[in-house]
DNA sequence: AAGCCGTGGGT
DNA sequence: TACCCAAGGCT
């Protein structure tokens, strides 16, 4: 029957693959330390690895290890991980950093149970954390073994859905063995991520081809189930690029939670552009000297569209100025702060001569 | 328990 | 273009 070997001999099918073909080059897998491992399982969170990879390389580099990390300033932090979104995780990740250090003597736990208390570590990143860092017995389920398991044993049902979880989290446990729990952890991701793709399954490379229930149906892309699709909103604003004649724009700090949570980004207006000037004043003590448009752009988030347009401002001083405080910095583009820009800020400051 | 949270790759 | 969705977690 498909979609039920013995764990012994899935395991056997899987560990063989993985001997010959499995990724064994990527930059964590290098040096391997459990701090080293944390910080990729969470750049890896909803991304891809070649995105990933140049952003580890640096974060490592200036962050050998849970120390340094647990010192440093929460500007740098957001600095590194600028671009490659949901910023949850580098404040999670710094946060975490702080607790390792004075909870657990700098070493990051080998249990589940206590990593799942740390900001950030689920259920699936924790058991990748185990069984990588530690080569101990821990399962996980992110989107490539849900994926293949789905295929495996034909389950239908999008993977999202909580009968799906439940089943595959069984699944899962199921076949994770007792050894060799590193190469298994990781071949289970390989399979994903370079045979058992999303909309190219290369099923005649598969070692597990044979008892799959989604290859016997002859069409291995009907499993799993689609996510029930909903369309995402538009919203529309203005992004303010408010210039001193020394060429320093002002950013403002965002809120520590929401969209952008915690990084410097440029003044969002959504106001009648007739009360713009007043506004500046009003808000920043900046008085407009002269203003364009400058071309719109979409930028999409996970749940909404943001169309935007860049509106450049050259301005001055006036009485009541904001200089600088922990909310304001004036960005000079000379020799830019080490500090979290959102993607299209840091496009439009780059954009700007 | 759905909605929130980014960005980029692939098609 | 527009759409799907990635090595998910948190509320």
């Amino acid at each position: 029957m498909p979609g039920s070997l013995s764990p012994a001999l899935f395991q056997q099918a899987v560990l063989a693959w993985y001997d010959d073909y499995g990724r064994k080059n990527l930059p964590w897998q290098q040096n391997l330390t459990a701090y080293r491992v944390w910080v990729s399982e969470i750049m890896l969170q909803q991304t891809q690895v070649t995105t990933v990879i140049p952003y580890f390389e640096n974060f490592i580099l200036v962050f050998p290890t849970v120390e340094a990390l647990a010192l440093a300033e929460s500007d740098e932090v957001m600095h590194l991980w600028t671009g490659l979104g949901y910023y949850s995780r580098a404040r999670n990740l710094h946060k975490a950093a702080k607790m390792i250090v004075s909870q657990f003597g700098s070493q990051l736990p080998d249990s589940t149970e206590l990593l799942m208390t740390l900001p950030g570590i689920g259920r699936s990143t924790a058991g990748a954390i185990v069984s990588t860092a530690f080569n101990q017995r821990a399962t996980i389920l992110d989107g490539n073994v849900k994926r293949v398991l789905s295929r495996y044993a034909g389950i239908s049902d999008w993977t999202g859905s909580k009968k799906a979880e439940t089943q595959l989290w069984e699944l899962a446990e199921f076949y994770t063995p007792a050894v060799n729990c590193r190469p298994y952890t990781q071949v289970m991701m390989d399979l994903g991520a370079t045979i058992c793709t999303r909309t190219k399954p290369r099923c005649e490379a598969c070692p597990l081809q044979v008892s799959c229930a989604a290859f016997a149906s002859g069409n291995p892309l009907n499993f799993p189930g689609k996510k029930p699709k909903k369309t995402i909103p538009v919203r529309k604003g203005h992004l303010l690029l408010l210039q001193l004649a020394t060429g320093a724009i002002f950013l403002e700090k965002r809120p520590p939670v929401g969209i952008w949570g915690g990084l410097w980004s440029l003044p969002a207006y959504e106001g009648n552009l007739e009360n713009l000037t007043a506004e500046c004043q009003h808000r920043y003590g900046l008085v407009i000297e002269k203003m364009c448009f400058l071309d719109s752009l979409r930028h999409t988030f996970s749940h909404f569209h943001y169309d935007i347009t860049p509106i450049h401002a050259t301005v001055v001083h006036s009485e009541q100025a904001i200089y600088e405080s922990s909310e304001h910095i004036w960005y000079d583009l000379e020799s830019p702060p080490r500090v979290g820009l959102p993607r299209p800020v840091k496009t439009l400051l780059m954009g700007i001569n």
